[in-house]
DNA sequence: TATTGTTATACTCTATAACTATA
DNA sequence: TATAGTTATAGAGTATAACAATA
């Protein structure tokens, strides 16, 4: 039997768990998008930075970084990802040629909505065992925590 | 200004926020017990490992990757940590040979205990931003969400 | 001088496979 | 043949510093 991870709960009550928790929550939640992207030869990094850019297109990689909470490098290459794929397009900006002007191509758009659709019932499978009532509470609690003023 | 992360929320409906969402959570949690643990000469890892030690003594390898959610290389390298620190000894099993019968030493025991001291607020401190009747509630469905049946 | 993006470096984490020694 | 632990390797993720171009 290969080893696997993920097999047992831990002691409730332990002052770590909620480390272990989070951690283990991440990884489900990154394994349950990967599974989804697959297919379109995307993961759930380049799937976030092309949500941004479809809610709020042109940013600069600076913007970007910022609305998905990755650092400058990061970004960098997530876009060199995107932009090998034909998926995105870096043009100097024209009033501050320091700046890159980030835009999704046509194609880009298309595997955007694609992948949108594909992974539309992930967050709803990954909820799945939380009462129903719960499900909206755990997200709005979740948000606060990841991002407390 | 220094390139930094985690400085803005991203759009509340996004198919992929809970993704992000949990990645920030992890690391705000990760980062929490750092700071409490670093000047004991531990970390997370380490923490967690000596906690279900102590709950449970003596543990194989596996079970100790079972318990912590680890595979069994990272159980290997945070017991050689845990071991060149002298917090934590390994003895081959009298009835089989292969496993390793992990048991904390003294010492280790005294650095669990300093160490449950100063991390004892961490997850209070983590949920204060939640109301207090939530922050249970938020332990049950996040525990329920890591770990569903 | 400071900032945007890039490159290089390094350190951690994770995953895999190969190895040993036992069973 | 299978398992417990070890080692080696490679791929991500993350952090830092240095750099080029520009402000």
């Amino acid at each position: 039997m290969a080893q696997k991870r993920g097999e047992i709960q831990l002691d409730q009550s332990s002052v770590f768990a909620i480390g272990l928790l989070l951690r283990r929550a991440h990884t489900r939640a990154v394994q349950a998008f990967g599974a989804k992207l697959a297919p379109l030869g995307i993961e759930l990094k380049h799937f976030a930075v092309m949500g941004v850019l479809v809610a709020d297109e042109p940013l600069s990689q600076r913007q970007i970084g910022e609305r998905v909470d990755s650092d400058k490098v990061s970004v960098v290459r997530i876009l060199d990802d995107l932009e090998a794929k034909g998926l995105a397009l870096r043009t100097s900006s024209e009033t501050d040629r320091r700046v890159k002007t980030i835009e999704l191509t046509p194609e880009g758009r298309k595997v955007y909505r694609a992948a949108h659709r594909a992974s539309r019932g992930v967050e709803a499978t990954l909820l799945e065992d939380l009462r129903p009532a719960d499900r909206d509470r755990f997200m709005v609690m979740l948000r606060r925590f990841a991002h407390p003023e």
